[in-house]
DNA sequence: CGGGGTCCTTGATGCGCATCAAGGCGCGGT
DNA sequence: ACCGCGCCTTGATGCGCATCAAGGACCCCG
C-alpha cells in the first residue's frame, strides 16, 4: 500500500533542517508517512517512483521466492535512505520492521532538480551498491558464526561504535538477512556470548564485550 | 597495475561510434588498453578514479579474504561497464578472465561533463546494484543446482537468449561466483546435462536443451 | 496474578555441500 | 604422435547447517 496511504498519515514539511546533513537537501519537498510494524511500504514489482528516508523506526527490504523462501536485502535505520534499489520497478519490497516514520519524495522531482541534488542521489545509490557487495561476500564465503559476528559489528558500527546496541529486528529477520535459519542464528548468538565476545542484556539488546574479537570474527575479509 | 600501464597498450580513440549505443557517450574521450589473461586491471583499495568498458574479452571483480577464500562479485562481457562499484576506493579488484581489450575513462571527467552524461553513470550504477541484489538472493537462498541453473540462464540471456553459449571463464571462477566449490559446480553441470536441461558440446560451450526447465530451476524467485 | 500467545533457545537427527582423493580429458610443446 | 601439465570430472567420506521437536522466556490482557 505504498501510494494508497491514509491522508491522516501525511504531513507536509516546513523545510526540515536535520543538523546540516547534506542528504536532507534531497528531501526538501517530501512528505512524512507513518507505517505500523510489518506494514508494506512498497511492493515487489511496483513502480519505483519515490525514494524514502527513515526518520524513526526501521525498515527491511525483502524478496520472496515462489515457494516462500525469503531473503532480506538490507535494513534501514534512522536517517538511512532507501528505495533506490531499482530500475523502473522495485525488485524487492519494503516493510516496516516496527512502527516507523518515513519521509518520502518523488524521484522524478529529484531528477528535475538536477546538478548537486542529483549527484547526492547517485552517491546514495553507490553506497547501496557497496553494502550489497559486502552482503555478497558475507553470503558467498562466510561461515554462520562469521555472518552473525559481521551483523552485530555492523550494527554497532552504525551506532557510531557504541558498546551497547539495540536490535530493532527479530531473529527471523536476522536469519533471512544472513541466509541462515532462525535456530542457527540463535545458536551462534549463544556461542558468541559464551565466548565472551558479546553479552545479551535482553533478547533485543547486546553489549560488545570484546570488540577486537568481534572484528576478527567478522573481518576475515581483507 | 591499473595506472602503471605500458604505453604500448594505450590508443587514443577517434570518437568511437558503437552502433548508436547511448553508453558510448560516456566513453567519448577514453583510451583503450589490453590486458592478458589473469592480469589485474585495478586492485582492492586502489583509488576509484576510472571507469571501464569491455570491448573484447571478459573481466571478473574479486574479493579475497585474509585466509584465501575468494568471492567473485560479477563478470563483465563485451560492452559491459564496470568500475563503478566503489566510493573513493575500490572494494573489489578487477582482473581479465582472458585476454581482453578495455576502454578506460576518467570518472572525474565524466562528472565534470554533467547533465545527460552524468545521468548515464547513475543508470549504470543502478544496474550494477540490481545485479548485486540478484546475486544476494542467489547466494542467500538458492540451492547449488538452482545457482548453477541461474548462472547458465543468465549467460544465455546476456547473449540475447542464444541456445548455444560460450563460457568465457573456468570452473573455479564459476564456483567463486556462486559461493560453491569447483567439485559441486562440476557435479551440478553433469546433473543438468543428464536431466536434459543443457548439453555440453565442449568444456566451455553448452547448448540450452530445455529453456523452460532451465528457467524453472533458476527462477523459483517470484 | 494467572493464562495464552509469540518469540526465542536448546537438543536430536539428517542432508547437502565441502573436503579429500584419484583418475580422465584436452591442449600446447617438441 | 606423444608426452606433460592444467583443468575438469567422479567417487568416498565428513562436517556444518537445516530440519524436526520440545520446552522456556517474555508480554499483553483479563
Amino acid at each position: 500500500m505504498a501510494l494508497a496511504y491514509d491522508y491522516k498519515d501525511v504531513h507536509y514539511l516546513p523545510t526540515p533542517q536535520r543538523g546540516g546533513d547534506p542528504v536532507a537537501a534531497l528531501f526538501r519537498m517530501g512528505v512524512t508517512m507513518t507505517f505500523a510494524k510489518d506494514e508494506e511500504i512498497y511492493g515487489q514489482d511496483e513502480d519505483a517512483d519515490l525514494i524514502y528516508r527513515v526518520l524513526e523506526g526501521a525498515v527491511r527490504t525483502t524478496r520472496v521466492m515462489a515457494d516462500g523462501r525469503r531473503q532480506i536485502g538490507d535494513f534501514y535505520l534512522a536517517d538511512d535512505v532507501f528505495g533506490l534499489e531499482a530500475g523502473p520497478r522495485h525488485r524487492f519490497s519494503a516493510e516496516a520492521v516496527r512502527d516507523s516514520v518515513i519521509l518520502v519524495v518523488k524521484a522524478s522531482a529529484l531528477r528535475a532538480a538536477g546538478g548537486e541534488i542529483e549527484r547526492l542521489g547517485w552517491e546514495a545509490t553507490r553506497r547501496e551498491l557497496e553494502r550489497a557487495q559486502e552482503h555478497v561476500l558475507l553470503l558467498g564465503r562466510k561461515t554462520a558464526c562469521e555472518r552473525v559476528a559481521s551483523f552485530l559489528k555492523d550494527l554497532s558500527d552504525k551506532s557510531g561504535g557504541a558498546r551497547v546496541v539495540d536490535l530493532p529486528m527479530g531473529r527471523q529477520d536476522i536469519a533471512d538477512y544472513l541466509g541462515l535459519t532462525i535456530e542457527t542464528v540463535s545458536r551462534m548468538l549463544s556461542q558468541l556470548q559464551s565466548g565472551r565476545i558479546v553479552s545479551f542484556c535482553a533478547t533485543r539488546q547486546f553489549r560488545v564485550v570484546n570488540p577486537e574479537g568481534l572484528a576478527r570474527l567478522a573481518d576475515q575479509a581483507h
